[in-house]
DNA sequence: CATGAATGAGAATTCATTCAT
DNA sequence: CATGAATGAATTCTCATTCAT
């Protein structure tokens, strides 16, 4: 963050920067090392000082990219006193419209995790896209009762729809609006949970 | 099934076996066709008399299994006069069931559709995995209404969550059972109906 | 030539008039096995029954166009009384004729020749379109001599002319006439030879 | 002439000295891409980067050799005050002497002009040996008048006998000496050209 | 005899990675 | 630190040749 390495943090980001575009563009092995330095104005040897392989770029973006999620998503939380209703209907919209408003960001996620990469990499996949909401997913609540999956499984209802529809805005199939995303966030808190007043259901 | 034939299918069929083994190990590019050719217990040049490219033999593996899928589907179609929701059911329980015993067709078509080769193909990727259920999806019914969504985010609503489940399964984050599978599709339906009763909901 | 091997001799025949066009065609390596056996209408394996390579082929297409070459020239062969003079230019033109008439085999006898197949090959490869009339053109005559050149020279300053001519005429840069061809076959002798008696020719 | 661009001109040079040598002893598809670099002594991935294609580089090795021919001619080119007849037999002396003396690279032009990749490039081929005295073969002279040929044919009765020639003192059939040469384009004129002074012919 | 499916050695080309400057 | 020329292992694909039918 000093001036001095102001440059080297510079050449760094260009490089993650041009992976992230270029990965999207041709595929993880259609981009080479070449294009991706050409793309980030650095030589070829650069790109080695800062990453030790390919590989290892492809990780760190991957890793880069959680993490600039998970700061936006922990920025952007709410109050812990709203129902846990509330609070779900706020993080799955933040998350949606993160992704949404950052296509090659989710689009690369997609693409690492379905990659052979992922299995050298640690993460569990499937919860990636959910890991900001994982705590209120597991609690209980008032007023409702979360249908008793397992916990994957309720994991699995959430983000699988979630993926779908951003897939589709992204290819666009779809125009999101602020009413659409509040329904679906409705219909997927149906799809998990029963209100509990009714035992009958 | 004459004796030529036979032999001919018997190298044709390897070639595809492999290739659908091969490309879940090491990814599409990862697999190399010495190695599909060893693996299939053929030459490389028999590789290449049945399939003009690689391209095109991993296009070809994805036809084959698209319609070997709506085959079985089709094949276990129930009856056109039960209730829309009992047909949705049915349907999504033979799909998931299909893709539960069938793990390394359902990651083909999974990476095949995420790939770049798919940009090349016909199909609409989403929509893949719902073709089978396709028309049921758009009709009315009776004692329900599908909730006032584009088409394309009921089907993302529905294949959304099967996907998430089926690949929760095969990583053997969840067992499945009759009664959870009954379960998941009703929430399912929860998420892309109301009730035509109660306006209150 | 009796009436059973006469299927035989087709199938060859038929393998030597396809190499023959598709090497002017694709060229030697640009032409397949493969693609001969097509265009002859004749299996893979007949192609080799006939040839036991594909350069024993090639040779075998060389060697019949030279016998071929020879026959024809030695058919029209005229009179061994007339001058030398007349001699040479009744030749020279049969020759000319001949090879303008037969692109595909004055093609292929050039590119053969060039080849480093004829490495392999026994024969005098510039000599070759002189074969028939290295006779007339070591002996003397009546009111010329030849000059005094080395044997090679005399033929190369006769078949020198002679080729890019023809050539010439292939490509289509110049339309050959009975009285053009006089004249040329003149001016080649010239070249070749000085008046004995009278300077004034 | 820096000392970068020197290592890097010399890579360059080793590999089209590498091709033009090996063509000629293996012809250009006997001759594998690998077995350049392994003569030139760099890596294959070198050859590459110096030039796109094997076609290329022939293409590359054809248009520097003819460059480097009309160089030298031009360079050595005479006096165009004097007669037709002496600048005709200079430069046709200096073009003989100098494809003696370049056997590899009269080769190579012989090769390169014969085979399919002429058709891709530009050149006129069998004008590419005259190229240097075109101008002169048009214009008219005293003292002799040229044939009343097609300006082609007028070429082909030059370069016809001279690749001849040269052929047979590269394959050691003939020794050439200056005597030899002299008399030779002698002969030549002869074939081209008749005295004024006798109208009659 | 005729066939053509099967084969694998070999060819052109690419690209991640290194290292001398 | 930065660079990009150099490298060769690895990849896709071709094709002359064989051999079981």
């Amino acid at each position: 963050m000093s001036t001095i390495t102001h440059t080297t943090t510079d050449k760094r980001e260009a490089i993650i920067e041009a992976t992230l575009k270029l990965s999207i563009e041709y595929g993880f092995e259609g981009m080479s090392t070449a294009l991706i330095a050409k793309e980030a104005n650095v030589g070829m040897g650069t790109l080695y000082r800062y990453f030790e392989t390919k590989e290892h770029l492809l990780k760190e973006v991957f890793a880069m990219l959680r993490e600039k999620m998970l700061f936006v998503i922990l920025s952007g939380i709410g109050n812990f006193d709203q129902p846990i209703r509330e609070q779900f209907r706020h993080i799955v919209k933040l998350l949606c419209t993160y992704y949404i408003d950052h296509e090659l960001e989710f689009r690369f996620l997609q693409k690492y995790s379905d990659s052979p990469y992922m299995k050298e990499t640690y993460l569990d996949d499937t919860a990636l896209i959910l890991e900001p909401i994982s705590g209120i997913l597991t609690s209980g609540g008032d007023g409702f009762r979360f249908r008793p999956y397992p916990t994957h499984v309720i994991f699995a209802m959430v983000y699988g729809p979630m993926i779908a529809i951003i897939n589709l805005i992204h290819v666009g199939k779809v125009q999101m609006t602020d009413d659409l995303l509040e329904d679906l966030i409705d219909s997927i808190w149906d799809s998990i949970t029963v209100p509990d007043i009714t035992p009958i259901n």
